[in-house]
DNA sequence: TATGAATGAGCATTCATTCAT
DNA sequence: TATGAATGAATGCTCATTCAT
């Protein structure tokens, strides 16, 4: 018989996971205490400890429902667009979106969740998730381009796929440790006028 | 042994920095203790102390005299080669080489240290000035294409070349978190396919 | 255990001062270590520092709260007092019984502050205070004295406290390093003798 | 067959010896590094092992052979003074210019050593020898004094001997650790004539 | 003999985790 | 349930001492 509602429990569960985030972005997640961590939320060291058997799992949730969500949310967010072409067109906006605006924090965290990846199995194979389910997803939009004839026939759909999540991540991760030149929009502008060239057979003979 | 020579100080400072970058690389910088690089170096803790005042200034040495050479190293590779587009996929491939062949650790030491900038401003100093030399460098090049009338004239070269590094880099931290599916060589081909189409007029055409 | 009383804190807070001047007493301030001092308290290391920020603390709230409360608790139990010959008679046989019977540690930290104080410019500070404050409420007397005609018009009395305390911080330093020979109430009386022939205007004519 | 003569080992002891003094007074025995000496010494730290087969005989040897012979030295500076009273006179003007010229260190040396003597038994007896050949000797010319009729018969030549030395290191002590309203001229002043009044029958009646 | 690099035990301090209240 | 005091293992760094050169 709990005193509280599980709802209450799942809103101090969250409100936990925040100030985690925040503390591990601001901080590392070494260099981050638990107490840190607590005062962020408020609350007392103990009660993270009644949500979160260890500090390990905070990051592995961080992992898995911060990050991890982004496949879903990409697909959420691109689902109504019809076009191949027009649906990467607008991932990359979304993810430059989501770096400067939304989301500001999830490259720093993707940053330091890769550093602790080096080490922990778990948060290594979380990341690991979050990278295959999107190039899965991005794969999928080039596979379907190439199979309407929309894109040019010779392109590896996974392969391309890796590279601009390897650059999209690279870049979250440059921009994210202050790198100071990076024009977020410039480079996007670049890059989709880049995969234009590359996808789309023969477009500068018509456009 | 006091009185040594000063090659075989300078020997010995690169054995612990050896030592260093192994132990960082395996486990990260936070979670390396001294004790353990002064094992992998086969010296006591103290002797480490005698080289580097603080356990932050190995770091900052690595990012300064290894990642911060690259600029120079990829210029001196690269230098014999004429034609900016022939220079340009020298560069993907020494790059690709690099991370697989001739300094493996590289990419590695790159994460942690990334990981590290979060916190520490001397480091994240260290790494943007390598980005920032590399990047002129790849921009260097793409000027010099579009000068030549060799390059699509439109493109931005700083732009460019910051995407490309971006995407070396989150390549190269993928690659390195043991991300499963990365092919090298392949993303590495469609990259420079990539950059044929959006680089070269027309090449389709005549080619 | 947590959520105590306040006053359980202070209890607590109170101990560790009492272990550790005894640790420094018996060993130094320098050669103690904080684990004896824990020790000798019955707690974690830890917990000493839930209570001190720094070993130094340590020191200057010894200094502070032990040393630091001799003008005062002179002042207290000399207040009764009227005559100021005799309250000055009264002072020498305080601090004697101080040294030898109620705060038989005192002398010692005295000696282990003075030699932290050195170093050390805050505990510096504290010592000064303690000694300007000792030497002032004698001056006092002494001045009192001058005025009420009861002693000689031609002593300086901050001069003659200076001296007067000089001899007393002497003697409970040497004895405190065990010298052997020290009759501290034999001192005490010559000491007494020789204020009285100094202080007192003719008094061998009557008595 | 020692290649250098025992006349150039005499005074490099000398000069490690001073130096250590200069570290100690500076900086305390226990936060003096022997690398500390060897470098006010212009010496390697090596060198200094030859001399001193510890740090602590770095100490004791001061206390032997710096303090230790205060004593003797007092003995010859004033031997020639024949009147009991003008020798303890020249006794505390000695002390004084000693402390504020000729030896100025020697004060600090004191402390620095007293601080030393509580956990380390040999440095405590070089220090009790000291005291009590001082004591002696002081307590000699009172004795003389008495003995000539020249003092008050009724005075113990080994009490007062042994509270004037507290006061005097008791001074030497508080000076040394910068008590600021410490008038050196005016307490050897007021002393003398505190001993006076004390010590010489009636003198007021004449004087 | 002199040097100073190397050793490694030792110490102040931190922090994840526990558990009495 | 929540709190936060207590624990104690772990870590960066120092320094007396040794000894190869």
């Amino acid at each position: 018989m709990p005193r509280v509602s599980p709802a209450h429990m799942e809103r101090r569960r969250e409100a936990i996971l925040n100030a985690a985030m925040e503390v591990f972005i601001a901080k590392g997640y070494q260099v981050a205490t638990v107490g840190d961590i607590a005062q962020q939320a408020g609350l007392s060291v103990g009660a993270i400890y009644r949500y979160f058997p260890t500090k390990a799992d905070l990051m592995l949730a961080l992992v898995r429902e911060r990050l991890g969500r982004a496949p879903a949310l990409f697909a959420r967010l691109t689902a109504r667009v019809e076009d191949p072409w027009e649906r990467l067109v607008r991932c990359v906006e979304l993810f430059t979106a989501a770096l400067r605006v939304r989301h500001p924090g999830t490259g720093r965290l993707l940053l330091v969740t890769m550093a602790e990846a080096v080490q922990n199995g778990e948060v290594r194979r979380g990341l690991h998730d979050r990278f295959a389910g999107l190039a899965d997803y991005v794969a999928g939009i080039i596979a379907e381009g190439v199979a309407r004839g929309r894109f040019r026939p010779d392109v590896d759909p996974r392969t391309v796929a890796a590279l601009l999540l390897s650059m999209a991540d690279g870049v979250a991760v440059y921009w994210v440790t202050g790198a100071p030149d990076l024009e977020l929009n410039a480079m996007g502008q670049s890059l989709v006028a880049m995969l234009r060239s590359y996808l789309l057979p023969e477009p500068l003979l018509k456009e």
